[in-house]
DNA sequence: ACCGGGCCCTAATTCACATTAACTACCGGC
DNA sequence: GCCGGTAGTTAATGTGAATTAGGGCCCGGT
C-alpha cells in the first residue's frame, strides 16, 4: 500500500468542487464562514470529513494563525517525581483551565534545560503553540529575553522580573498575606516580632519582607528585627541541621532576651528551617505557641523522600500559615494568557490571594496570657 | 520601535553573503555540512550567532511533514482526581519517554467532558500530532475504527481488540504472570486450586484466566474450578459488601470441603472482592495463608476516597500478587509509536512483563505444612 | 586549448495554509 | 442600458526552511 498522504485543503477543494481558499474560509470557521453560502459550507465540511482532513498546525502557525494549542514549558521535568506534590496542582489548574476554554495543552519536554544552543532546537519550539505558560524556578534569563524579542505571548507562574522589560505573570500575593499575618499577631497583643528569611535575593522573599514591614508600620510599631539565614539550596540534606541549629539557638536566646513573642518565618524554597527551629526550640525549653508564637509565610517544604536524613527534618506540626492557591494560579495563568492573545496588549500582571490556615502555633503573647 | 522581526535564514544569508540554501545546509548540519567549505561554514555560523538566529520549527515541520509532537489522548480526564494514583505512572512514563526521544507531548483536553469522542465536529483533532498514545477504559469503537481508516498512527496502552482490524497496543503480560503464580503455588505443593474472576468479558480477564489454565496444565494438574462473581462496576459501594459476602461465604465453604488450598483472585477493575473475601474468611475462621493461600492477579483497587463506606472495603494486607509496570507501559507505548512512525508498517503489539510481589498471603498447603 | 570531473554553491521549487485584492454574477434603481 | 452595490468565490501572494537539479570554477590530463 502506498504511503497515503494526509489530506490537505487542496484535496478537499478538489473533492468539493471549490477553491482552496474557500476551504480555508470554512475550516477556520468564525470570521470567514459568514461569507460562504450555506450549501458550499456543508459541501466542504462533508468532503473534509470524508477525506479525514485535519489542519496542519505547522502550516497554520507558519502563517501566523491560531492553533488552539497552549504550551506549558517547565524549567524542570513536567512530571517531577520528587516535587510531584508541589507541582501537581499547578499542572491541574493549567490543564483544566485550558480544557475549559477549548484549547489543547502542549507539554514542552523536548527542550532541554541548561545552556541553550542556538543550532539545536531551541526555545523557539514554543512557537508551535499560540502562547505559553512558563513554570519553574531555574529561569534562563537569556531565553526569556529571546521570547520577549520574538514578541511571543507567554505568562509566568510566579513573579518574574527582567530589568528593562515588563513580563506577564500571575503570582501569589505574598505581601498582603504576610501583612495580614502581622496584623493578626499584633491584634493578639504581640508587640515585639522577629522575622526570619533565607539569604537569597528572590522576588518572593522580598515581597514577604515588604509585607512584613508594611504590617509593622500599619500596626504603628517601630521597625522590627529581620534576620537572614544562609539556607541556599546547596547544602546536602545531611548537613542542614548542623548548619542551622547553632545560629537558630543563638537567635532564639536573643529573642527571648529582647522580649520577642512572635516569629514570622519565610520558608524559602526547599529549606528545612522550620523543622530545625522546632527541634531547637524544644531543646531550649521554648514552647510554641506558649512562649513564642510562630507563623510560616507559606508552606513548609514537604520531604523529598519518605525516609532517610531528609524525613527527619520534616515537621508534622500544624503551623499557622498561609498556602499558595496553586491550582488557582495555574488557572489564572491560562486566562491571563488568553487575554494577551486576544487583545495583543502589553504585558500585565495578576496577583491571586493566598489562603490563610489557622493552625495551632499562634496564641496571645505570654505577658498578656500570663 | 518597529516590531522587530526575528532573524530568518534569508537574513543570515544576506549578512554572510551566501544564499539561503547554503545557510540551510550549514544549520541543518549533518548531511549538507560536508558539502560546505569550512570558511563558508564559519561565516554562516558567525552571522547566525550575531543575529540571534534560531530555527523556526513550524517551517521545518511544514517541509518535513513531522511536527515532532506526540499526542496523548485519554478517554477520561487526563488528571482525574480520584484515579490520580492509578494513572499518574502512565503519564510519567509517556512524558519521560517522549522527552527522551526529543518530542513534545500534546495533551488533548479540549475535547468535551463526559464520554469522550475523538471526532467531535467531524474533524479529527488528534492529527495535529504525528501520532498518538491512547489511554483509558471507555473506548469509543467508532472513533477507533475511524482512526484506523484514516491511517493515523496510534498506540493503545492496554490490550485492545477490534474485530476485523489489527490495533497497536502495549499490554501487561497478565497471562504469563498468572501462569507463573500458578507454578509458584504448585511448586509449594498445592494441588487443588480455585480461581475467582469478575463476570465481565474484558480482554485482561480472559488473559488471566487463560494463564491460569495454562499454568494448571503445565503443572500436570486436571482442570481446576473457575468461578465468576457479579462485580460489574455498577453497584454503589454501599451495596458491594452485601452483594458479595453471601456468595463468597458459600464458595469458601465449598472450597474447604473440596480440599482447595490456594485461591487466585482476579481483582477486576474497580472491585472490592479482595476486601470482602478477607472479612468473610476472618468471620469463617479461615486463616490466610495458614488455611488458604491467596494470590491477587494484579493490584487490589485503591480506595476512591479516604473515608466513607468505600474506605472500609479496602484491605491493608500485603497480598501476594503482581503489579502492572505502569511507567514501563507508558514508555513502551511511546517507543512502539515511534517505530510505527518510522517504518509506517502494520499494527503491532508489545507485552511488558508484570512485576511479582512476594507478599505474605502464600504458604505451603495445610496438609503439607501440618 | 580543450575536455572531464570534482567541489561549492545557488536558483528554483515545494510544503499547507491564511489572507486579500480582484473578479463574476446578479439585481435593483433610475 | 448603465451604474453601483453585494454576496460568493477565486487567483495570487507570503510564510521559513529543506531539497534538488544544475551551474560556475578550478585543476589536471591529453
Amino acid at each position: 500500500m502506498s504511503p497515503r498522504r494526509r489530506a490537505t485543503q487542496v484535496d478537499i477543494a478538489r473533492a468539493a468542487g471549490v477553491s482552496q481558499a474557500t476551504v480555508s474560509l470554512v475550516i477556520s470557521g468564525g470570521h470567514g464562514s459568514e461569507q460562504v453560502a450555506e450549501h458550499t459550507r456543508t459541501a466542504v465540511l462533508d468532503a473534509a470529513t470524508r477525506l479525514g482532513y485535519s489542519v496542519n498546525t505547522a502550516a497554520r502557525s507558519l502563517k501566523g494563525g491560531r492553533n488552539h494549542i497552549l504550551g506549558l514549558y517547565t524549567f524542570e521535568s513536567v512530571f517531577p517525581t520528587d516535587q510531584r506534590d508541589f507541582y501537581y496542582p499547578f499542572l491541574l489548574g493549567v490543564e483544566r483551565a485550558t480544557a475549559e476554554v477549548g484549547y489543547d495543552l502542549l507539554l514542552f519536554s523536548s527542550v532541554t534545560p541548561g545552556p541553550r544552543r542556538i543550532y539545536s532546537d531551541g526555545i523557539n519550539r514554543l512557537k508551535v503553540a499560540d502562547g505559553c505558560v512558563l513554570l519553574g524556578r531555574q529561569v534562563d534569563h537569556a531565553d526569556i529575553a529571546e521570547l520577549v524579542r520574538d514578541d511571543f505571548p507567554f505568562v509566568f507562574v510566579g513573579r518574574r522580573e527582567l530589568p528593562g522589560t515588563e513580563l506577564s505573570y500571575v503570582a501569589p500575593d505574598y505581601g498582603t498575606a504576610t501583612r495580614d499575618l502581622v496584623l493578626r499577631l499584633t491584634g493578639l497583643g504581640h508587640r515585639r516580632l522577629a522575622y526570619l528569611r533565607p539569604d537569597d535575593d528572590q522576588e518572593p522573599t522580598r515581597d514577604r519582607e515588604a509585607g512584613f514591614r508594611a504590617g509593622v508600620a500599619d500596626a504603628g510599631l517601630p521597625d522590627q528585627p529581620v534576620h537572614a539565614l544562609p539556607v541556599g539550596s546547596s547544602p546536602p540534606v545531611e548537613q542542614v541541621f548542623d548548619l542551622l541549629s547553632e545560629p537558630l539557638t543563638t537567635l532564639l536566646a536573643t529573642w527571648r532576651a529582647d522580649g520577642v513573642t512572635a516569629l514570622l518565618v519565610d520558608p524559602g524554597e526547599n529549606d528545612r528551617t522550620i523543622a530545625v527551629l522546632e527541634q531547637v526550640a524544644t531543646r531550649a525549653g521554648v514552647r510554641i505557641p506558649g512562649d513564642l508564637s510562630v507563623v510560616v509565610l507559606g508552606e513548609p517544604s514537604p520531604p523529598l523522600s519518605a525516609r532517610g536524613a531528609d524525613a527527619a527534618l520534616v515537621s508534622t506540626r500544624d503551623w499557622s500559615r498561609f498556602t499558595l492557591p496553586r491550582e488557582g494560579l495555574g488557572r489564572a495563568a491560562v486566562h491571563l494568557l488568553l487575554d494577551l492573545l486576544d487583545d495583543g496588549g502589553p504585558a500585565r500582571q495578576l496577583t491571586v490571594p493566598c489562603v490563610p490556615v489557622e493552625g495551632d502555633t499562634v496564641g496571645p503573647p505570654a505577658s498578656v496570657a500570663g
